[in-house]
DNA sequence: TTGTAGGCGTTATCAA
DNA sequence: TTGATAACGCCTACAA
């Protein structure tokens, strides 16, 4: 015979505590604004009624939701899984909720700006590539622009606020791990062209060869598409050579698996004949035969700078006219794929 | 010179195309309840005007929020981020946005139920073993539950909604696999047995063995972690046997990795002196030395299936009072590291 | 078929 | 310091 209970509302507290309503709400507002008599009665107020603030009612009111949209392309990807982590890490510790999408629809930009404008997020983390911050900010022309922090390898927008890392810095620093080992015949398997940050890759490894006044061999310089197929035919192209590098650069951390597996099928073992370096530092990495020498990606530092540059902007800590460009370094990662030459 | 331009509400529209703000709210609720010529010039004003619905009042009148709650231990982690994967396929097709939350405050409990009678989510998907839904739907005597699906290994309350794997029949059939390729002479890394779904693979195992009248030596019974350190232990402790297992069955792959790995520097090599199955598909398993057969854990499947029940459940389609109970089914993955006796 | 009116629960403004 | 009031934008009886 339980009365049927409504979740209570701060009319509820009110009548509860004696109060208005109007006193309940700044007494959880702004406590200081209310004398301690009061204060004290309303507070027990709200936990004998088991009050909970209506977020709906309080996001209408105050045209904000204390919620920010995580766009990826697909969240079972470990590298935005972890970025994700530190998004709601930092994400929660300033209070804000974490709404994630991956699907978003026929038209993206239009699904995404809707959300923002529905009132259900207040920002947008973008992790997607494939959407144009153009599009998403409206025209260019006119009115303000959408609080937006972009964050994947390709950023053509220079007015786009983002958090990226420094790809040639760590690509350097990669060749300088193999330089320092003594190498100086050292190939490069490349990351796709298309893409400006990956192309950086490319850029800090001649960058470090010639500071170091060694010579970048054409027959040493792969193509791949990051993926283990790409992998694996180039250490097919490597065996057909009569003389080969002693180490190698590889674009990412599954090329460079490709290429190991394919040389020791032949024969050729990393790292007793061949040192190889990858990049990212993927979950797969470390258990990889040979535990694999790879530049670690800081993914969940991506999602909290990103996360709190982002909510800098929304709550105006940051002026949102002035775009923000966080650059973040790359880690080297010691494992076995690398040695002395 | 642009005018400031607010985000259009149903009132401009309903000016836009001379009609009122209710027949512009049934146009888009319900259009066949409006006359095809004002219909056709409403959705014309909304298209002229770019109005978005405001979720936020939506939510306040209707009193929900079209959007779901996962909660899970760690999105970091490969097995819920696939999880989550499908939680976001199945909510966006049917018309729901996912909050995310890992870090629930002091008092977990008290944080989720918030979370729902906040209006900011309209039901539970609960990942994680470490949270008692009894605190969460509230003291057992009172009042409706909270719409809640749990997924996780440890259902101890049968009241609870659950999607759940068979673990007792997907540990029997891996045992099954070993003995079809003609083993006899076959161990079991087990589990954590704190665990009552976990201990079920231990039962599988020994149901498996027994119907095929194979003998269960104690000796080649090992209890693990689930960590790779357990499984190099547990390595050591075969190798420290006059008489060893052809085959091994390990309650996870992180511990299947780790024998292969321990035995392959004693120079037992897997698949060839050991076949070793493994349980989940983790990520690694396809690249491990050699790739691992392994049970695969329909991870997206699980994300599916609970938010699916979840959805039916917040929209009555499925009565709240009568606990659903869904079991799936693990697959064998064949790979490398079982072979024929 | 369409419009009017009231209220969902909150907070900011203004007055007391 | 506190209270009354109005408004945030939407939906749904009810009335026309």
């Amino acid at each position: 015979m339980v009365p049927i209970r409504k979740t209570p509302t701060i009319q509820d507290v009110a009548r509860q505590a004696n109060v208005s309503a109007a006193t309940v709400s700044r007494v959880l507002s702004s406590p200081d604004r209310v004398s301690k008599t009061t204060r004290e009665r309303v507070q027990a107020a709200v936990s004998a009624t088991g009050y909970t603030i209506n977020q709906a009612a309080r996001s209408l009111r105050l045209r904000n939701a204390r919620t920010i949209l995580m766009a990826a392309p697909n969240i079972g990807n470990p590298y935005y899984s972890t970025v994700l982590d530190g998004v709601i890490r930092a994400a929660s510790e300033r209070g804000y909720s974490v709404l994630v999408a991956t699907r978003l629809g026929q038209d993206p930009n239009r699904w995404l700006a809707d959300y923002l404008h529905s009132n259900r997020a207040d920002g947008l983390l973008l992790f997607d590539g494939s959407l144009d911050t153009f599009g998403i900010n409206g025209s260019d022309e006119e009115g303000p622009n959408l609080p937006l922090v972009a964050a994947y390898d390709e950023i053509p927008d220079p007015r786009v606020n983002s958090v990226l890392v420094d790809n040639r810095a760590a690509a350097a620093r990669a060749t300088r791990h193999l330089i320092e080992l003594g190498h100086t015949r050292i190939g490069h398997l490349m990351s796709p062209s298309r893409n400006k940050s990956l192309h950086e890759r490319r850029i800090g490894f001649e960058q470090a060869m010639q500071e170091a006044g060694l010579p970048i061999r054409p027959e040493w310089m792969m193509q791949g598409d990051h993926s283990l197929g790409t992998g694996i035919a180039a250490g097919e192209h490597l065996l057909a050579q009569s003389e080969r590098p002693t180490a190698l650069f590889c674009g990412n951390d599954e090329m460079a698996i490709g290429v190991v597996h394919r040389l020791r099928l032949a024969g050729v073992e990393c790292p007793r004949d061949l040192s190889v370096i990858g990049f990212d530092d993927i979950a797969v990495a470390a258990f990889a035969a040979p535990p694999l020498t790879t530049m670690r990606q800081p993914r969940e530092d991506i999602g909290r700078f990103a996360t709190n540059t982002l909510i800098d902007i929304i709550e105006g800590v940051i002026p949102a006219d002035e775009p923000v460009h966080v650059t973040l370094r790359a880690e080297l990662v010691l494992r076995e794929s690398t040695r002395r030459a």
